[in-house]
DNA sequence: AAGCCGTGGAT
DNA sequence: TATCCAAGGCT
């Protein structure tokens, strides 16, 4: 088999395949209803795009529907604010997407009349959409031929070429493969066919091979070892960062939290007052840290894994006699803790000091 | 252009 | 338990 020869593999065993296995997901438009003429809604895939960068399947479906039921069309979205839409996010991390989501439905409602470009060169334009789902919601919704490439055609198409340059370096090379093989007609069920074959199929650990519409044209399994591809480059290790988050809570039930910056770290979201996150390990993270006198009591320690860092915070919490007035900072029910922007992170540390603030123990 | 940016499930 | 990593984008 040479390299001629896999550079006129045909799409159609995939397309076929994937007639027969696709997934049936809610903001996807099943190969049959394509058949009766039913056409995506560039609105459902545009936003489940979003959700779904670099986050699962699984995770992103409540969240989808919980969007959809509350902001129907993105001129819903574009017209809802700001706070409710970070809150509504809230869990599903990766915080920016939210804001650039807002940011893209607004641009599309003023800018756009309320419908979104149908090219690629149209979409990427518009915050929050890149490379991959630019190319996703041109051949998604608008059966435009753009080569999609993400996480799982990575995988797929470093398999079957054998491709051991590491990524991301190999990024221009896969995506000259994908270009070759993205046929003209059906091009969305062809991007959704090579993600439902990496989710499914050709997976990270164990693949099926033997289901494998590829199986007999793939490279590394003719090497014996589809699990050596995709080769990555080495990763850097986690360091430690530790700090100090109080819970300030009155004698009617209200609890201190203020604002986070716009950008970075958790922008935009909702936080209890903390001290700042250091790398340093012998840092203050005793109540002498507290933004205010109290008696503070120790509830523990939260351990959270960020992209990036993990972070060891202290836990505390004090009844509150005298509810001072903060000037960054306001005063919320814990009843009414669900509504808030509150990442996970804070979300354990609220949890750690009372246990019952919200309806499962872990968040 | 390499680092920043969350979370939770699978193995 | 530790590691990986999931439909990436922005700066």
């Amino acid at each position: 088999m040479t390299i001629t020869t896999l550079d006129s593999l045909s799409a159609k065993p995939l397309l076929d395949w994937y007639d027969r296995h696709h997934r049936d997901l809610p903001w996807r438009v099943s190969p049959g209803m394509a058949a009766r003429g039913v056409k995506p809604d560039p609105y459902r895939v545009w936003l489940s795009e979003v959700m779904l960068q670099q986050t699962t399947v699984q995770a992103v479906k409540p969240y989808f529907a919980k969007f959809l039921e509350r902001w129907p069309e993105v001129t819903d979205l574009a017209a809802a604010e700001n706070d409710e839409v970070m809150a509504a996010w809230a869990g599903l991390g990766y915080y920016a997407r939210a804001r650039n989501l807002k940011k893209c439905a607004e641009a599309v409602a003023k800018d756009h009349r309320g419908v979104f470009p149908d090219t690629e060169t149209g979409l990427k334009s518009l915050p929050g959409i890149g490379d991959y789902t630019a190319a996703a919601i041109a051949a998604i919704a608008f059966n435009r031929q753009a080569a999609v490439m993400d996480g799982n055609v990575e995988r797929v198409i470093s398999r079957l070429y054998a491709i051991e340059a590491p990524l991301p370096g190999a990024k221009p090379v896969m995506k000259d493969k994908v270009t070759l093989l993205t046929p003209a007609n059906r091009p969305g069920d062809f991007a959704q066919a090579m993600m439902d074959l990496g989710a499914t199929i050709c997976t990270p650990k164990r693949p099926a091979c033997s289901l494998c519409p590829f199986r007999g044209s793939c490279q590394a399994l003719k090497l014996a070892d589809p699990e050596f591809f995709p080769v990555k480059a080495a990763k850097k290790e986690k360091p430690v960062r530790q700090g100090a988050a109080f819970i300030a809570v009155t004698g009617d039930g209200e609890i201190l939290l203020r604002r986070r910056a716009e950008s970075g770290l958790l922008g935009g979201m909702t936080e209890v007052p903390t001290t700042s996150w250091t790398a340093r390990l012998d840092g203050e993270t005793s109540a002498a840290a507290a933004p205010f006198a109290a008696a503070w009591q120790a509830c523990g320690t939260v351990i959270h894994v960020f992209t990036h860092f993990e972070l060891r915070l202290s836990i505390w919490r004090a009844a509150i006699v005298q509810k001072l007035e903060a000037d960054d900072g306001w005063w919320e029910p814990v009843t009414n803790l669900e509504a808030q922007a509150l990442p996970t992170v804070m979300k354990k540390a609220i949890a750690a000091a009372i246990p019952l603030a919200f309806k499962t123990s872990k968040a």
